[in-house]
DNA sequence: GTGAAAGCGCTAACAC
DNA sequence: GTGTTAGCGCTTTCAC
């Protein structure tokens, strides 16, 4: 039959012996690339394909430069966070928007100090075309990478205080905005917020836009807590808040896992929700459906995020230099606010 | 100062030439192989520390056949069921194995076509080390991909009706009779369960342990409706299984958030919880701690599933050949269960 | 349009 | 102990 090649797995010289040409035409044809002619081109396409020809990847890399990898980095530090629904939906929005190239996504959990390190080592030792960096918190040292590498790096949500060059967020503040405006319509007048840490542009964000729709209405905006995004953590602050505000009749919560902590809170302290107390949340997180009542929420659109910043990562790869690009936040009414007239 | 170097990044050539030792003793020093005199391993890692150099991947991988990386495969279609905290627990479960190693994790969401040709594709071009796959239901083709290939593959979760050669799971057959026998002792006599999609395993299993208790018990195990492991899917079943067998007085619920779902419906139908019907659901997941009432449920090791999958893995790559890895799984009683004493 | 040949940066025999 | 050398499999000038 044919002469006795080893199973070993076939290489660019395979595939050129097979379709009688030179390596660098076979190359050539499989890549696309100079000059080859009709003849050669499908002839090395049909030895690809009899071999099941597979270029090597490390090989390609050392050759080009380009290892065909991005990076993820989520930087935190506790299993909790990163357990939320949101950055799993970030993760399937990358993962579509990879699935037609042939780029593979690296996941690296940098919130731990081994976890940076390793990032860094990543970095430095190139294994990656490029980055997508989430979840800053302003003290971060990864906030300062970009300007120490060369590799591009796509920000999920904006560092605080910093305004990279690249970047994909969602319009926290006017989200916020929004949220806090539905209160005032249904006719809420003693609105109180819990923020996630102020050390995150998120909850800086979303704290602003409550003070912004608050400042319009002409309302005070000093019932104020400052809780973690989590659920815990908003269940302990609406019972701080009220205790310091019992006469609060609404609260925006800057996560719908906050809001859920709140609402449990309330329940506790026998305050009826949407009747007594209005709550907003932020996400529009699958939780907002499995509160009781459901949540009336700030959606964002999560997916689309991690989807933008994976496109918006391979077109840099590409030579191109596009702008940050912020994504909108709409309201999504349900039951834990109602307005004044049917209340 | 220096001799004009350009400003690439160093090299192992450039290292040697800094340490005055050729090509060969850099890399025996730094990578503590073969003999090498003290005094040369030690000029080596300074020229190392001041260069900073760092090893090229693909060259070394090209080199030796290894690339330093390892895939985590989850076959989940829906963005709703990776959203799951359970996969973001086995990934930091993972992901602290992988802290110390210098392997990388490459993330593939396999469940969609496009995603699962993207896992061959990393297979076949040996763009990784070895796999971990996760949530293959009983006629994923994937589940031969062991067979496949030289790649080792350790399977998180036993694919349906099969033994791979090395894989982590649950024992989640013992899980679920503990559930079970504990709403038995508990008084509860008319106990329903609420299973996953019976394709999967892992949904089989915990329908045996449910099964396995009521024959002991010498209860009738008829009262049962499938579902897919989530919250929605729980409420639904929840409602077929009130109006089949109104009588119920228990429900076992084969995850936390078909439990969670459940609830809910026991709610809007007016019967109480854990007095007049009580609920277990299993592993543990935040989830448990935020419905109302709590849910007794079976706790699952779910980050060490993920950190023995890992370890397993990099052991298989060392040369040893461990045997599979059964986690065990305990009961966690909160208020959605009651003894009938106390009711 | 095509092919020869020189690397990419590393490791691993093998001879000294 | 140490250095020389031959690759690993690919891309990419550069002549033709």
């Amino acid at each position: 039959m044919d002469t006795a090649s080893s199973p070993r797995t076939p290489t660019l010289e395979d595939v050129a012996e097979r379709a009688g040409v030179s390596r660098s035409v076979a190359s050539r044809a499989i890549n696309n690339v100079g000059n080859v002619s009709d003849t050669k081109r499908a002839a090395v396409h049909r030895a690809v394909r009899e071999l099941g020809y597979v270029p090597n990847p490390s090989a390609r890399a050392l050759a080009t430069n380009r290892v065909g990898a991005v990076v993820l980095a989520v930087a935190t530090d506790e299993p909790g966070i990163f357990a939320d629904a949101f950055f799993a939906q970030v993760i399937y929005g990358i993962s579509v928007a990879l699935e037609r190239t042939d780029v593979t996504l690296t996941l690296v959990l940098a919130g731990r100090p081994e976890g940076a390190a390793k990032l860094r080592q990543i970095v430095r030792s190139r294994r990656a075309d490029g980055i997508m960096l989430m979840n800053l918190h302003g003290d971060d040292p990864l906030a300062k990478l970009a300007e120490q590498t060369t590799m591009p790096v796509v920000f999920g949500g904006r560092p605080l205080g910093a305004e990279p060059q690249w970047y994909v967020d969602t319009d926290n503040r006017s989200g916020a905005r929004l949220a806090t405006e539905h209160l005032v319509e249904a006719g809420y007048r003693r609105i109180a917020t819990i923020t996630g840490q102020l050390s995150l542009d998120v909850a800086e964000a979303r704290y602003r836009g409550y003070r912004d729709a608050m400042a319009v209405a002409e309302l005070p905006a000093h019932r104020v807590e400052h809780a973690d995004f989590s659920e815990a953590g908003g269940a302990a602050a609406m019972a701080r808040l009220l205790e310091a505000h019992p006469d609060l009749d609404a609260v925006f919560a800057a996560s719908d896992n906050m809001a859920a902590g709140a609402l449990r809170t309330l329940r506790a302290w026998g305050r009826a929700v949407p009747d007594e107390v209005g709550v907003v949340g932020f996400d529009d997180l699958p939780t907002a459906l499995h509160t009781d009542p459901q949540l009336t929420t700030v959606r964002q659109p999560i997916e689309a995020l991690g989807a933008e910043m994976a496109r918006m990562l391979l077109s840099i790869l590409d030579g191109v230099r596009p702008t940050p690009l912020i994504l909108p936040a709409r309201l999504v009414v349900r039951g834990s606010t109602r307005p004044a007239a049917d209340r």
